[in-house]
DNA sequence: CTTTGTAAATGAATGGCATTCATTTAGTGG
DNA sequence: CCACTAAATGAATGCCATTCATTTACAAAG
């Protein structure tokens, strides 16, 4: 009864489990039973839950679209990497504590990624010492902005303490009104702009 | 034997737990031995371990220094908030998916911050539409930065791959030679003042 | 003082979870 | 045909949050 198993094949139930039933029904013993298999025997291709996770971490970074890197403006190239990568993740949010501590090593698609973009900064003129942060940079703000889609649409409605913080509450009805947009896309659209611009400037 | 217990003796109680044991030390079996109490008796003044993150979060909320604001210049204000308030929650990143999520009418320490802040921007003179979107997209940056802070040193090592991402390799190097400071005060520093000055950009 | 009501604490259960391990099964190369 | 190895099994372990029927302690009302 030899291997059923292997860890593309995980990845791949993995995936299809966590669209069907979300994280909450992502156990072992759940990705077990959707390859018709032992929960043990996970393990002999796993070290761990969270190997499932890292997983799923480097699928997922394939997924990201670095492909404007090396064509066009720099600016371009970022603005579709970022979008592209906030979007892959806003669905899979209980990966950012994960990939924010994994070593890049363990995640041979991830390093590919950062590869790319590495190259597009280089070759825009950035020098060399400030890639990194200015990388590390823009995806800190992607993972928090990533978060942020998931919240709810009223997550800002101060409820009974309207009258007690008339400042923020007059932001957010102003905001609601004028709102078509996603009020989430408007703050990544804001706040990306403004880190291309400041960033950019450090080109050489 | 009436109440020794009440929200603020726990979330105390559950700060120091964590200061000790960490977050994986922090269970309700072990919250409640701290208090000398069986773990059912939280139940009585807390509906779920979500509900003590909660109290933990808002107490967090109320020590990030808004006191800039109001005097001098917005950016400093900015500045010196940003920086708090990532140092605050560094510490405490398994908090962030919670706050992500948290209608700030269950958080008036949250929600106080949020007035200040909003204040700040207001007189700065910031559209009233934009104010929401500029917190979000800074606070977005505050919290994946938060995690940056905990990441291993050496998390960015290439290893084995390093001759197969060159740029990447490159870059990570230059950083690592260059660097006096810790690469996550680098990242958020330089993130930061791009932020402040293309959201400083929206003031009428 | 006693009665009555209420808030708070108890301890025993429940169900879910990741993980381990001794054992069995099934192929593969000598 | 035998020996080896990789993979799967099912039963157990230990930790966890949470629930619930029951008891305890106290305070207010008669």
């Amino acid at each position: 009864m030899g291997g059923v198993l292997d860890k593309a094949g995980i990845t791949e139930a993995a995936l299809r489990l966590i669209e069907k039933k979300g994280y909450d029904g992502l156990t072992m013993a759940a990705l077990a039973r959707s390859l018709n298999v032992a929960p043990s025997a996970l393990y002999n291709h796993v070290k761990s839950k969270r190997d499932v996770l890292l997983l799923l971490e480097d699928h997922l970074a394939s997924l990201v679209d670095v492909s404007a890197f090396g064509v066009g403006q720099w600016e371009d190239a970022v603005r579709t990497w970022a979008w592209s990568y906030r979007d892959v993740f806003s669905q899979h949010t209980p990966l950012i504590p994960v990939i924010a501590v994994l070593p890049v090593t363990d995640a041979p698609q991830t390093l590919a990624m950062y590869e790319t973009v590495s190259a597009g900064f280089r070759d825009a003129g950035f020098p060399e010492e400030r890639i990194v942060s200015s990388i590390v940079a823009l995806e800190s703000f992607i993972f928090g902005s990533a978060y942020d889609v998931t919240a709810p649409a009223d997550i800002f409605d101060p409820g009974s303490m309207a009258e007690a913080t008339p400042s923020f509450t007059g932001a957010v009805r102003s905001l609601a009104e004028q709102g078509h947009e996603r009020p989430a896309d408007v703050a990544f659209g804001l706040g990306l702009e403004a880190l291309i611009s400041g960033l950019g400037g450090l080109r050489g």
